[in-house]
DNA sequence: CAGTGGTCTAGACCACTAT
DNA sequence: TAGTGGTCTAGACCACTGG
């Protein structure tokens, strides 16, 4: 791990741990080098990151100070590897309804940049937040990039095992959100009717060299839908 | 200007002049390093800006690359200065429905951190984009930091206004995002009927130094509600 | 193993805040 | 005007990619 990462990490335990709140100071750039025996520099790089993660705010001439705003229960899109962390406290779970190989829509094979008839996992579920319906998940990976999934994978974390067992490195994602109607299939999957609004959150995942591996295509349901997103000057 | 903001400026102009596309390949930072006459560390800052912004990638041993992905029409949530700049080309227009001052609810005195009693201007708009409706707008200014609003500043662009006449420098904005169904009146206003659903927005947009100024209650259309969320490794 | 991006440092100097 | 954060540099060294 690179020290300022572990200089990021650190400071965020130490946010936590002294639950420090918003407008509370933290220690300045002097202090900070020397505690962490690192260049300022290093520390400035780990602030930045801090920044942007919505953790904190840096005032010239003046110090730095504790953001902490999320409200609870809110997904973080800005946060990049899907829901998992935002929802910790909150009981998970996940009903497969579907994991089969196949060629995927075009507008899928687009955005994964597929050769043609080149084959994807399209995996359904339908993912349960504190047993009431969270949101409809069809997911198309990349077989190329993502070798091999099944039944016992896809009833967990599936970015966990791309993560952990296939050594997957996750580079950036594209999201885009706006609101449809749900089909009466859908509607029946989340305990809906009908046209029924949802929230449609398309995302792109791409590994760390660009290259596309998942095409996601998730409805949540209306009550259900809470997104946070931090943003910061740059 | 400082100078990685100037690089990172002319890098995305030279993105957008030359029309490059995902993953087209940018001049390694060596020469960029002798294009710009600055050190290596500022080519790497103006790089990490644009890559927060979503405009590039970078692979280690590899080469600096185009990301560009952002569909025309969404409203890139994390640009942090509203929607103007992401709906550039379209024609955006304002109907003011109210401006008045007043004490506001407790819910947006305790995000904008007001005494008892303190004043807003509570602003109410519909935003109009290609003679449709975009989004009803509710936006609460604490009249300690915004000192001055009239129906004819009102009209236009308010951030503009903020930030080109009262000097108001800009820090991080914290944006909540759900779907709520919308009252008659709201729906008469947008064109819609009662219970229809929208994507409501409330963001607090805060000072370079930590104070919140603005509470905005944005509820969109729902056939006009299309967001983009870039993001990043960190 | 050459090419390319990334980390880290020490230090000079600058810019803003608070008093 | 002292305290504090930010910019910028030159350069040593490291880590990954791809032929």
């Amino acid at each position: 791990m690179l020290k300022y990462e572990k200089v990021a990490n650190q400071i965020e335990l130490f946010i936590k741990e002294n639950d420090l709140n918003q407008g509370d100071k933290l220690p300045i750039l002097d202090d900070l080098t020397e505690e962490f025996k690192v260049s300022k520099s290093t520390i400035i790089k780990a602030l930045d990151i801090l920044e942007i993660k919505g953790l904190i705010y840096q005032v010239r001439g003046s110090g730095i100070f504790v953001r902490k705003s999320h409200r609870s229960g809110y997904i973080n899109l800005s946060g990049g590897d899907g829901f998992r962390k935002d929802l910790e406290g909150f009981e998970l779970d996940s009903k497969v309804i579907s994991l089969e190989q196949m060629v995927p829509p075009k507008k899928v094979a687009l955005g994964l940049k597929l050769e043609d008839n080149e084959e994807v996992y399209y995996l359904k579920r339908l993912r349960i937040i504190e047993g009431a319906p969270l949101c409809l998940e069809e997911s198309y990976f990349s077989k190329k990039l993502v070798i091999y999934l099944n039944n016992e994978i896809v009833q967990g974390s599936v970015f966990d095992y791309l993560r952990d067992d296939l050594k997957i490195e996750f580079g950036f994602t594209d999201i885009y959100l706006r609101i449809v109607d749900l089909s009466k299939k859908e509607a029946e999957l989340m305990g809906l009717k009908e046209g029924d609004a949802a929230l449609l959150s398309e995302s792109i995942y791409h590994l760390h060299n660009g290259e596309p591996f998942n095409y996601s295509i998730l409805k949540y349901h209306k009550d259900q839908a809470q997104f946070f997103v931090p943003t910061s000057r740059y």
